[in-house]
DNA sequence: ATGGGTCATCGACCTTTGCTTCGG
DNA sequence: ACCGAAGCTTTGGTCGATGACCCA
């Protein structure tokens, strides 16, 4: 990583310094300042910025060293009382930082974000936003690689944020020049792991919430006054078809309009409430009302909803379909979301709100930078605000609707960015437009607003805007970027379909019947994945995607472990198979829900085969041979279920798995006798090499390959039985013990430790069992666990086992306490030694305390030499508690003398306390 | 735009049966 | 002198999965 400080001594040293100050210059802007002040809200559009550069950070990572020319800067929103914090160096530069967008991304947030500060602070004058034009004149620099704290670098943005300086880089579009990609660690993976099982279950929980409030009395009831009489009776024939449906769908489609997100947070019956009432909502409201119609008509009905989720796997080098990067972006999961519509009283969100409800994330932004325009007390001129709108709303919508529709578009072509974002602009421009005059909101200035106020308008409409602008995005889903996918419909029970009755597929938001087959391409239309379409009902919920999604193999890895998922679901399954079965039951005991759950399952092996060859790959149902791993075979080999360019392609139940005859014997199977291999490896490597040498000597090839058998060439492992107590062992002399079925017949493995001297004094035949290998030290070790005797002798050996473990725990005791006392005589002994060094050579500096110390160490030897012995004689276990006296600072000159009538004896806790008369005490416990 | 082929990279899995020194 | 415990050098090669890139 290039650090600052070189990358600037090589600024300072170009030629081109003129230039980079130019651009240095043009970086700052002074009438952005006061857009900052006051504005809190702003924050949050820098946040946003932020997001995406770290976004990028992300990208360029691994982009090391690599220069490009056609790096260009672009600011948005640069303004706010700036700060300093800037390192001296920094300060050396002001006025000719040249910030690059392709190199090292670490490096370029920490120059960016520290640098920007300082210049503005430092007054450069006022400059537009735009991109730098002579990015040429930057090819002189040379980059250095150094350590850049990364700590350092988050806290800048967070700070930077605060202050509400917010820069946005493009990174350039030189594909040629981002080879090295960075991949996701193990640690990411989890993360995402975690966060798309997070989601699931608040999407899982929101259809619940959904479904309950279809099933609101007053709801329906509104709902069968509103309908016309002669679609009230449409439902009432013993056999429902779809086609019956199609009328009522038509009369829905036509009485409910749609609009964008909602423009506040009501609970969602509430919400579902005034959509009944004003007639029109958002999709998930509307299908949310055809649901509690058709239960109102009695019919068994469903609400069924693609749980849009965040991503399975880390993205790193992708842009973030469906909500799902900024999860990792640091900016929040919701951080960039969709353009969407906004409510006609849009208000502004408190940033919490607006991280709670990913809906209003883009309407607060720009409510927000609504606000901004408005409260702005030192106004630029129309041109200049004009310009730097368009700027920033540029790039904030370029990524948004990159996300939204256009994902492609975003990571290899960056050739047409330009006229893309051109485009865009023309597009948000009318939107902004219809907005103003759809909203009546005169505060709006800012042309650039992306997420607005739409009027309610017809789907039709809708679809026909999202699909082609991008820009009117009606995000029903949290954090959804998807637009005009379906997302929500119903599914109702007709019993006329079929022979066993259907559940039939109604979406009154496209006025869609029995449409099954369509959501798959409607849905990747719009690049939403079908991962996961779950029905809701009785306030249960059933996974329903096998019905829509006929290319499983596409959506199997994205989708969470089946397992954890089946048993999320497993108690909802119940509930929704209560609910949607109660009514009528089927011969042979066979509910409405089995009898569904055999129609999945029979689509899930009727799976149509794909096309492509890579789909093989990693196929749950067929595979084609050029995708067998090395020690997998085809057994039988057929039958033979089509052709894929010119490939057989197989049932995947025919792939077996190869192992070596050892391999085998650890699952307690043996090759068979006379079996040929049913594949034959050569060895790799390096082990291959030494075999040549051999193979030269004329050593035979067979030892320079593998041979491998399927377990139908195996049959269970037959071992040589003990016989006279004699434990039969392989020629290291043990027992491989992988399992009970590698152990000899007439033999038991003993799992305890200390058997083998138990074994040998009894004179027992044994074998230590070997249980597996370890690694230590570079090498694998074996790992003995207890060893494997003949069954006659197991409880003779336990018997003596337990006799020797007593002895040996008692051996033990008597040891631990002698060393013990060992050791408490050790300790006190030196702190008498102590003691009297302290005494003698410490406070007797001078000869004449040298002297006392002499006379009086003949007589307090005595004494201390006999409570010593006295220690050791009663076996002390003393504590010297230094007393409060501070003796050991008084005491200079003295030696303590403990006299037998000053001592004292607490009975109770056996301790025994000494005195000596200058205050120092010894306390000790008898045992 | 899509699919096939190739390559780079990461990460999981497989491998698989001492030697030397020092203290008791 | 012998025995046993402890510490040492804490693999590394291979292959599957995945994704990027190029080309048809």
């Amino acid at each position: 990583m290039r650090t600052r400080n070189q990358a600037k001594r090589q600024n300072q040293s170009t030629a081109n310094e003129d230039s980079l100050k130019h651009y240095g210059g043009m970086e700052s802007r002074s009438g952005c300042k006061d857009e900052a002040s006051g504005n809190e809200t702003l924050a949050n559009i820098s946040q946003g910025a932020v997001g995406k550069l770290l976004k990028r950070v992300n990208k360029s990572r691994g982009s090391r060293g690599l220069k490009t020319d056609d790096s260009y800067l672009r600011k948005q929103d640069t303004m706010g009382e700036l700060e300093n914090g800037s390192s001296e160096a920094e300060k050396q530069l002001t006025g000719t930082t040249v910030v690059r967008t392709t190199f090292d991304a670490k490096c370029c947030t920490t120059d960016v974000l520290q640098n920007v500060p300082s210049e503005v602070e430092n007054g450069s004058t006022d400059v537009q936003c735009q991109s730098i034009e002579r990015e040429d004149e930057l090819d002189g620099i040379d980059w250095e690689d150094g350590p850049v704290d990364t700590l350092k670098y988050k806290s800048n943005v967070k700070e930077d944020t605060i202050n509400g300086v917010t820069v946005e880089f493009d990174a350039p579009p030189d594909p040629s020049k981002q080879k090295t990609v960075r991949r996701a660690t193990a640690e990411e993976k989890e993360l995402a792991e975690f966060v798309h099982k997070v989601n699931l279950l608040c999407l899982l929980a929101r259809g619940r919430l959904v479904d309950s409030a279809c099933n609101d009395p007053l709801i329906q009831a509104s709902l069968l006054s509103l309908l016309p009489a002669h679609l009230l009776k449409l439902t009432d024939a013993p056999k429902l078809t779809a086609k019956a449906l199609a009328p009522l769908v038509n009369w829905f489609h036509s009485h409910f309009r749609l609009r964008g997100a909602n423009d506040t947070e009501k609970p969602f019956h509430s919400a579902l409430a005034s959509t009944l009432e004003s007639q029109e909502g958002t999709p998930e409201e509307v299908a949310a009302l055809s649901v509690a119609l058709f239960r109102a008509l009695n019919l068994t009905t469903r609400f069924v909803s693609i749980l849009d989720v965040a991503s399975l796997k880390p993205e790193i080098e992708k842009s973030y379909p469906s909500g799902k990067g900024p999860s990792r972006a640091g900016s929040g999961i919701f951080s960039s979301s969709t353009l969407m519509v906004a409510g006609p009283k849009c208000s502004p969100l408190s940033p919490a709100k607006s991280m709670a409800y990913g809906k209003h994330i883009v309407s607060d932004k720009t409510s927000t930078s609504t606000g901004q325009a408005t409260n702005d007390k030192s106004r630029e001129t129309i041109t200049d605000k004009s310009n730097k709108r368009m700027s920033a709303s540029t790039s904030d919508a370029q990524d948004d609707s990159n996300d939204a529709c256009i994902i492609k578009k975003e990571r290899p072509k960056r050739k047409g960015d330009l006229e893309f974002e051109m485009q865009l602009e023309m597009a948000l421009s009318t939107t902004a437009v219809e907005i103003a005059r759809n909203t009546m909101i005169s505060d709006v200035k800012d042309v650039g607003s992306t997420s607005s106020n739409v009027s309610p308008f017809k789907k039709k409409k809708i679809k026909a805007e999202e699909c082609s602008t991008s820009s009117h995005g009606i995000s029903t889903a949290v954090g959804s970027r998807k637009v005009g996918a379906p997302l929500y419909w119903a599914e109702v029970y007709c019993s006329g379909e079929n022979l066993t009755g259907k559940w039939v597929h109604v979406d009154v938001v496209n006025a869609i019947t029995d449409g099954e087959q369509n959501v798959e391409a409607a849905a990747a239309a719009c690049k939403l994945p079908l991962r996961y379409v779950v029905a809701f009902a009785g306030n249960g919920a059933k996974d329903v995607t096998r019905r829509y999604c006929t290319k499983w193999y596409k959506i199997a890895s994205e989708r969470v472990n089946s397992i954890w998922w089946d048993a999320v679901l497993a108690p909802l399954k119940e509930l929704e198979s209560v609910a949607t079965s109660d009514v009528v039951h089927f011969a042979q005991g066979e509910t409405r829900s089995s009898l569904e759950d055999m129609e999945l399952e029979t689509r899930e092996l009727t799976e149509p085969l794909p096309t492509n060859q890579q789909a093989y790959r990693s196929h749950h149902l067929y595979i084609i041979e050029r995708w067998l791993n090395k020690n997998q075979i085809l057994y039988p080999k057929g039958p033979v279920l089509g052709f894929c360019s010119g490939h057989p392609v197989y049932p995947r139940s025919c792939v077996r798995t190869l192992q070596r005859k050892e391999r085998w014997l650890r699952e307690g199977l043996q090759v068979k006798a006379n079996e040929i291999p049913a594949k034959v490896l050569k060895r790799s490597g390096k082990q291959n090499k030494g075999q040549d040498v051999e193979d030269d000597y004329g050593e035979g090839d067979c030892e320079g390959t593998v041979a491998l058998y399927g377990q139908w060439q195996t049959e269970p492992l037959f071992l040589p039985p003990a016989v006279n107590g004699i434990v039969p062992k392989n020629e290291r002399g043990q027992v491989d013990v992988w399992s009970e079925k590698c152990l000899p017949p007439g033999t038991v493995h003993l799992r305890l430790p200390r058997l083998v001297p138990i074994a040998k004094r009894l004179q027992i035949d044994f074998s230590p069992a070997m249980v597996g290998f370890e690694f230590r030290n570079g090498r694998s070790l074996p790992v003995y666990e207890g060893i494997v005797v003949c069954t006659e002798f197991k409880d003779a050996i336990l018997e003596a086992y337990a006799e020797e473990e007593v002895r040996r725990e008692a051996k033990e005791r008597r040891r631990t306490e002698a060393e013990a006392l060992s050791r408490w005589y050790q300790l006190l002994s030196s702190l008498i030694t102590r003691q009297r060094l302290h005494n003698r050579y410490v406070d007797g500096a001078s000869s004449q305390s040298a002297v006392n110390i002499a006379t009086s160490n003949e007589k307090s030897s005595l004494l201390a030499g006999g409570s010593e012995n006295t220690r050791s004689a009663h076996q002390e276990k003393s504590e010297i508690a230094k007393s409060s006296s501070p003796s050991f600072v008084l005491a200079e000159n003295h030696e303590h003398v403990f006299l037998v009538e000053d001592q004292t004896v607490d009975e109770e806790s056996s301790t025994r306390t000494k005195r000596c008369r200058c205050g120092f005490s010894v306390q000790y416990e008898e045992l």
